[in-house]
DNA sequence: CTGATATCAGTACAACTGACATGA
DNA sequence: CTCATGTCAGTTTTACTGATATCA
């Protein structure tokens, strides 16, 4: 049973045969599956009235639990620090996050949830996480479980083989 | 040994202890994966001067070995028909792509790599794949195999269980 | 002084929706 | 006529680079 990316295989197989496969059988596949991610978590998100980048940094303040500066958003988010400053405003507008100053720099200022976003995150971040169970639905936990120890190794390969990074 | 996405997981038991974390244990360090892959790759192209659009389009053309209307490129690459053929305008005034008639629809076009499209795509794609191997590098044969099967597996559940598409 | 922090302005890019002409 | 194809116009979103003020 074959599925979309072993035909991509055996089409780059057919014009170029030279070519290395195993690699996209696993590259396509991530790449694959975390497209239909990403567009399904979307449709969730936009239901609950907030877009990724709102997300991204609300939940993520959320589960740190811990206020933090605009240049520790945008190292953890790999964004731009002017990007930060735009996605923070528009927060902050909303009524989002506060900006409070930093104790421990003058020039800086900490990002700081409000009540308000805790409300509207939460259930977010419920949604997100109900998505991906049922995304997962037809996979057994002896699955789950390899599928994870395999993940980790791959996510350990290609941090680690960064050309960028190095 | 611990991930980045272990710590995440950790991050999110405490604030959400009800969550449901296996599941961000798969798709979390699938998303991270794709993100270093998509953004190692947008490197590798930019030295070859080409945008990731142009290169879906091309590569898309070159494994097929077929010409193809712009709506079945739309199709395939997931975009608007709108998007698609201001990606196909854009390729045709570099040269690398032309229109012919499609020979069973009068309305519409074939869209068809040229000579120098051939000479750009083939090294990009082979710069590609050499990226994805050397990403890869630390896993054993063994390793990519079970992974390729996991990886099967995850797709399968996805694409069957993605709310949108029901 | 230098280096980091955060912001602003301007720019570029990508993709969408909706309307529309054309032909199956 | 209805449906599909492809295009255009206009809008929105997103993030970038470079310059700047501030403070460690």
């Amino acid at each position: 049973m074959g599925d979309a990316i072993d035909d991509v295989q055996d089409q780059l197989a057919r014009v170029r045969p030279g070519i290395d496969t195993s690699s996209a059988a696993i590259i396509g596949r991530v790449m694959t599956v975390a497209r239909m991610v990403q567009s399904e978590s979307n449709a969730v998100l936009r239901r609950h009235e907030v877009t990724r980048a709102d997300f991204d940094i609300l939940s993520l303040l959320l589960r740190t639990g811990e206020p933090m500066p605009p240049t520790q958003l945008a190292v953890q988010l790999h964004t731009s620090g002017a990007g930060t400053t735009k996605r923070v405003q528009k927060l902050e507008a909303a009524g989002l996050v506060e900006r409070t100053n930093n104790p421990t720099d003058g020039r800086g200022f900490l990002v700081t949830l409000t009540p308000k976003a805790e409300a509207v995150i939460g259930p977010a971040l419920e949604s997100v996480a109900e998505l991906e169970r049922s995304l997962l639905a037809s996979l057994s936990n002896t699955d789950r479980t390899a599928l994870t120890d395999q993940l980790r190794k791959l996510l350990a390969s290609v941090t680690d083989a960064r050309p960028s990074v190095r």
